[in-house]
DNA sequence: TTACTAATCCCTT
DNA sequence: AAGGGATTAGTAA
């Protein structure tokens, strides 16, 4: 042995000193290092080399791991005495195998080098390694001269046995990811299955490919190609995260899968959306939609100066307006990539992050699986926009009137993002058309531009405590007809406080898209006396497939004076209130092309139905100023007051469109 | 072959 | 110097 040799312990062996090369004799680190170059078999034909022998003996003296490496190969040279080992450094030259042969043949059989701690020892080890991995060197000691161990020894075990400890841990681990790998990959053949096998809506049998149209056919395969893409990004994102990121979800309990049919429109926006879709205007591109986003991380910025490329970590809140149905927080990686010459996509899907969550009844986190666009140029100057939009989530806690509007996608699927894009779209085209200039004296549409998307986006807010109030309510009443009475000021008394009991008179009109029901306008309301100046009203409305809104707020005259003298309308103090409208289910739409009137028979307005039954909710909300002191608390009855305000108001409503219950 | 184990080399602490 | 990671070598299944 190249150490101080060990003490055999088998059946046969008897407790002899085997070998023994004195543990002093070891050469300097440097000498070994370098020995370490040749390998066993190169030293083994090295050795049986006669020419070569005596000057590796020199270059070898008293090498412990050369010596034991000879031992090995020499065909038997174990259990050397001393004296033999003096024998062979003294350049005698019978590290040949044919010699030490002879020698062995001469001599009993010696024990083999092989060699295995008893079971006993083994046993012994073992006990004190459960209660200790990692005994100190007294405790070596005692159990090396208990077992007749050398402590040597007994080092080396625990040493190994940590390591065997080690590997099995890491064997395991490793496991149970293949497990899961496969698990996945299991889910995500099945899925990607399903979606190639698709089943009917209507009778729950395979659908016939003749059954749906050129068109759905052309979102199918669109749908493939954006899955593809997403596998991609997921992999390359969990390159990024160090951990896997399936691009499908693990149901969780009590979430329901929701699936929602692709949208796909032709916008007016050019190469130009891709940029409006991916990052720097999506907030401000669907204001109604994003209630907060931001980007926790930047992974690629893209390829030069374009967003081709981009992968980003955001974080977004998702909402319906209404106090009923819950604020989704998602956390996502968007991966922005232009596919080919005029066609771009934007994907994104749910990462799962350790932020904490705080889900309650108006915030829930939810997961977003595979969702985004394909923007592709048309020849005729437009962009057909595909949406995609799955997520994940929990039906219950969203109000009952609202189930059927969420799960027909109107609420947070692809139809709404596709409606509002449209609608956003349209009133781009009418903004860029007006060529703003500077010596304007009435409101122009380019001040008017800023200040509206400030108004819903971020308004400046007067300073102080602002209570905010909102309620939603179901009213048999078509959203369509609804909206036009809520955004006709000459019926504004019937339910506004503000209108102090006349009529309001429209000072100025600025359409933003080619419905009616988009625009911005300036309300004046009939004075209390003639001593007080009449209040101005500044109004918002929009409408599109999804829903509609009348967002309105009071405005200081003076302030008023100087945006339409071309001041920075970002210092206009604002508190809108107002009201959103999406019908009650599918198959009531409100879109532009519906016709206004409501034709449905409604009998019975004291049976609340639900689910598409052409009826609407209403949600109304209301801020208003407590106290412009940002110290002061909150009083009982400025909270009375307000809800005071709702309720008077909707029941104002109800009786204005004799739907009281 | 693979799995296991005793031991070694070499590096970090 | 001690401990640990990587590696080696002998052997069993």
């Amino acid at each position: 042995m190249s150490f101080g040799g060990f003490f055999d312990n088998s059946p046969n062996g008897g407790g002899r000193v085997v070998t023994d090369i004195p543990y002093s004799n070891m050469p300097a680190a440097g000498a070994l290092s370098q020995q370490r170059l040749v390998s066993p078999s190169l030293a083994k034909s090295m050795f049986s080399s006669p020419g070569l022998s005596l000057a590796l003996q020199t270059n070898m003296e008293g090498q412990g791991e050369m010596g034991r490496i000879g031992e090995n190969y020499d065909g038997g040279l174990v259990g050397r005495a001393k004296e033999d080992e003096y024998e062979s450094r003294s350049g005698s030259g019978d590290m040949d195998g044919g010699s030490g042969d002879d020698q062995d043949a001469e001599k009993p059989p010696r024990k083999k080098r092989y060699h295995r701690h008893t079971p006993q020892q083994i046993q012994e080890l073992e006990s004190l390694f459960k209660e200790c991995p990692h005994p100190d060197e007294k405790q070596r000691m005692e159990l090396s001269r208990r077992l007749s161990l050398e402590s040597r020894q007994v080092k080396f075990w625990f040493q190994n046995r940590r390591t065997q400890m080690k590997t099995q841990l890491e064997r395991h681990e490793n496991s149970i990811l293949r497990q899961e790998n496969d698990k996945l990959r299991a889910e995500n053949m099945s899925i990607r299955d399903a979606m190639r096998n698709p089943i009917c809506n209507n009778c729950g049998g395979p659908a016939m490919l003749g059954d749906v149209s050129l068109e759905e056919q052309h979102l199918r395969i669109e749908n493939a190609r954006l899955k593809d893409e997403l596998d991609r990004v997921c992999a390359l994102a969990g390159k990024f995260l160090g951990r896997p990121v399936s691009s499908l979800g693990n149901s969780m309990p009590h979430q329901m899968p929701h699936q929602i049919p692709n949208s796909s429109l032709e916008l007016g926006v050019g190469s130009n959306g891709f940029d409006a879709l991916s990052t720097s205007r999506w907030a401000e591109m669907f204001p109604c939609m994003i209630a907060r986003t931001s980007t926790a991380d930047v992974i690629s910025s893209g390829l030069g100066s374009t967003r081709n490329g981009a992968l980003q970590l955001m974080h977004a809140e998702l909402q319906v307006l209404s106090p009923l149905v819950p604020i989704r927080e998602v956390n996502f990686i968007r991966f922005c990539k232009q596919h080919a010459e005029g066609v771009w996509a934007v994907v994104d899907v749910s990462v799962d992050t350790n932020r904490e969550s705080q889900n309650s009844a108006s915030f829930v986190t939810c997961r977003r699986l595979p969702s985004g666009c394909v923007v592709q140029d048309m020849p005729n100057g437009y962009s057909k926009v595909t949406w995609v939009e799955h997520a994940e989530y929990d039906a219950n806690i969203i109000h009952r009137l609202y189930r059927p509007l969420i799960s027909s996608g109107m609420g947070f699927g692809a139809q709404r993002w596709i409606a509002t894009l449209e609608r956003q779209c349209e009133c781009l085209a009418i903004l860029m058309s007006t060529v703003p200039t500077n010596d304007h004296s009435a409101i122009e549409p380019a001040d008017v531009r800023v200040m509206t998307r400030k108004s819903i986006d971020d308004p400046g807010e007067p300073p102080g405590v602002v209570l905010s109030a909102a309620t939603s309510v179901w009213l048999p009443v078509s959203p369509q007809k609804l909206f036009d009475f809520l955004r006709d000021e000459r019926l504004r008394s019937e339910w506004d406080i503000l209108s102090n009991g006349g009529p309001m008179q429209e000072m100025t009109h600025i359409a933003k898209g080619r419905d009616q029901g988009n625009c911005v306008s300036l309300l004046r309301a009939s004075a209390m006396n003639a001593n007080q100046s009449s209040m101005l009203i500044l109004q918002e409305t929009c409408i599109d497939a999804a829903g509609s809104l009348v967002v309105y707020a009071p405005v200081d005259i003076p302030a008023m004076h100087v945006v339409m003298s071309g001041g920075d309308s970002a210092y206009v103090a604002l508190l809108p209130s107002g009201f959103a409208i999406v019908p009650d289910g599918p198959g009531s739409g409100t879109g532009p092309n519906e016709p206004t009137a409501d034709s449905k028979p409604n009998g019975t307005t004291t049976q609340i139905s639900v689910g598409g039954g052409g009826g609407s909710l209403l949600t109304v909300a209301f801020q208003i100023l407590v106290n412009s002191l940002p110290t002061a608390k909150l009083t009982v009855e400025s909270v009375e007051t307000v809800n005071n305000l709702i309720s008077c108001t909707v029941q104002k409503i109800k009786a204005a469109l004799h739907c009281e219950s």
